[in-house]
DNA sequence: TTCTTACATAGATGGCCGTCTATCTATTAC
DNA sequence: GTAATAGATAGACGGCCATCTATGTAAGAA
């Protein structure tokens, strides 16, 4: 499946709240189930799912379902093709545009 | 005057709204004074005050009196800090994120 | 001074969203 | 089968925020 971007203005909302970017920490660079999740940050399991649920539609979580548990881990490509259209749109006569832009021309 | 990151939730915040986008795309790249802003956007005169505020507050704009106008532009650096940190954060194992690493480390 | 233009501030309002409790579904164990 | 556990969904509620109108302030023009 290819990563697509997606609407910046969407993106920085799913971004914008305290308790998803706890839990996008969490499962960055591992796999975490629900209940690892719930334990760690300071919500119901209903809210929880419910970001879960947001950051699924804006793929920024890629999802495995085992038995009982379904695990989730933070999409980190997507993570970067997002931000990288931020300091495309948003720096594009930053040092880190040009950088990025270098990156993107080599593929 | 030496620039500094932020919070990522106070920074996505910022960000996840439609007419600062707008606002801040607007002033990316030069300098535009509030009427300016007010002419290209949809909404009223105060409400472009009070998102360039914010935007003020978080020196994502840089501000410049000149007799009766204010100028505004987008503080491109900021901005390429700030979604640097975002993605070193949420995309630490990302091409893009050892490739920003490379340049923060030639400084 | 008086008027006008540029912008900021104050206060009110309506809608969105993060949270909760309650419940439902699905899977495994007994 | 029943029970228990994992997770999702539904509905309600409260607070935050984007927007507006009205007004204030400051600077140039007449």
């Amino acid at each position: 499946m290819k990563t697509k971007s997606m609407d910046p203005v969407a993106f920085a909302k799913v971004l914008a709240d305290p308790t998803r970017q706890q839990i996008m920490k969490i499962c960055c660079c591992e796999w975490k189930n629900v209940n690892e999740i719930v334990q760690t940050v300071n919500v119901s399991q209903p809210t929880v799912s419910h970001h879960l649920a947001l950051l699924r539609e804006a793929q920024l979580v890629l999802v495995r379902d085992e038995g009982k548990n379904t695990y989730y881990t933070l999409n980190q490509d997507k993570m970067a093709l997002c931000c990288g259209q931020l300091i495309s749109t948003f720096a594009p006569e930053s040092a880190t545009a040009e950088h990025l832009e270098r990156l993107q021309a080599s593929n």
